[in-house]
DNA sequence: AAGTGGTCTAGACCACTTG
DNA sequence: AAGTGGTCTAGACCACTTT
């Protein structure tokens, strides 16, 4: 008897679902599903209800009980395979690179996350920045240049150019919050990001403000980031010192 | 009479959906589409005809469009906005990180690749290998290591630990073809993958390896993936030239 | 043979954006 | 007011895996 094929369900889990919530139900089920994992209530190679008793058991219809797995498959937590069922991932769970900005992350992570605000000011698009974004070379735009640090040790340069078109920044604001979150807040939503993450050694310049050694090596992230509209409304690029920042990526095979 | 503001529909598009296929519908109409879009048909901008007109129009009920809508728009190719519409994304289309190796990355793009196997053996599993797969320590494991050149260039050390459980690897196949297409064509199918992206100077035996100058960084990346079952089948630690690699991820905000 | 997930249909109502 | 995507239902049939 392996515990591990045992079908596991865990009737309270979904007992406060509220349909007339403006939170779709195949989110606040895939939240639960998610919580349990994370938490371990799900175990490590655990098998889930199937789907079809499991929407009976919680008077919800397959496909939106099917949407609710999904999201969890898509975030490498579940995994499903035909004719035998669906069971919790081995190994650790952990999180998604998510669309947030290095200061949620520090902050999620009790960092104590600070900024000091190098450069902010409007200049005329470098060609670099026009291409990236289809913006006329020459036109106005808002250049910020920023010193991220954790726990008052620096970690990151983050050098951005935003059309001015698409926001008015406050400078203050920008010590206090992430970028990421003076536009959310001005209604400017993120929708897709393409990024490029290299590595090269740190300039004289960087590892001053880095306060690392000469001749040592930063991670380097070139982002252009686009709104719900499809236009470009960020381009970034920065550098993390390597002792203190990695990224994380989940790839899920469908 | 903005042509982005315009609905593009692509009658021949369509014309050669087969229903009877064991492809399904949702991707034969996704990857029409996807076509579509990279080869410039749909250019950035171009707003989709709706979901509905769409689906009559092809004789597909809605929620199968929808999902073929939405591979893309997880991909990054399309933007939906409710009470809009769908539009193709502006900027540069890129690939996903797909859930390939190095070798088909690069022969993908026409770059010669080919392998020196550097070691090719039965080890006991050393304790960083045992904690990132659950395999008991001192357990018998494949190591392999192995250098990647694209068009005789070094670009790459690849340092791999699998379960013997998992598969018979082949020391001679390893350098004409990949190692996950290997895995592939014993049945062994990757689902889920965690990796770490980070930096730091390569070691003395990896400049020498790498041909590359002494104090250069490498780009570092550790990556534990998981079969359909959801049992850990392979941890790799590989480094890279930084001049010849970088990683490229598309981030969809949903 | 029984049980599972994978696909597909034909509707319904709602929330949001634009004219 | 009209048009769009977002959510949800209640079924159906199929492909695959295990017993």
């Amino acid at each position: 008897m392996e515990s591990a094929t045992e079908t596991t369900s865990i009737d309270t889990l979904f007992d406060d679902l509220d349909r007339a919530s403006p939170v779709p139900l195949y989110f606040q089920v895939s939240k639960r599903l998610e919580s349990a994992i994370r938490s371990g209530h799900l175990a490590a190679g655990a098998k889930l209800e199937n789907e079809v008793s499991l929407g009976e058991r919680l008077g919800i219809s397959r496909p939106t009980i099917r949407r609710a797995i999904q999201e969890l498959v898509d975030k490498g937590l579940l995994v499903r395979r035909r004719g035998v069922g669906t069971q919790v991932v081995q190994g650790p769970v952990t999180r998604q690179v998510e669309f947030t900005s290095l200061f949620d992350d520090l902050r999620t992570s009790h960092q104590n996350p600070s900024t000091r605000v190098l450069t902010f000011e409007r200049v005329e698009a470098p060609s670099a920045f026009a291409e990236h974004l289809g913006v006329r070379q020459g036109s106005l735009v808002h250049h910020i240049r920023r010193v991220r640090l954790a726990s008052e040790v620096p970690v990151a340069i983050l050098e951005n150019y935003l059309p001015i078109t698409a926001i008015d920044l406050n400078r203050e604001a920008l010590t206090t919050s992430g970028l990421y979150a003076q536009l959310q807040a001005k209604g400017v939503t993120m929708r897709v990001a393409k990024q490029r993450i290299g590595a090269r050694l740190a300039t004289p310049e960087e590892t001053e403000l880095l306060s690392v050694d000469v001749g040592s090596p930063v991670l380097t992230m070139q982002r252009t980031a686009y709104d719900s509209a499809g236009a470009a409304v960020e381009y970034g690029t920065h550098c993390y010192r390597t002792d203190y920042y990695s990224f994380e990526t989940t790839l899920v095979n469908r």
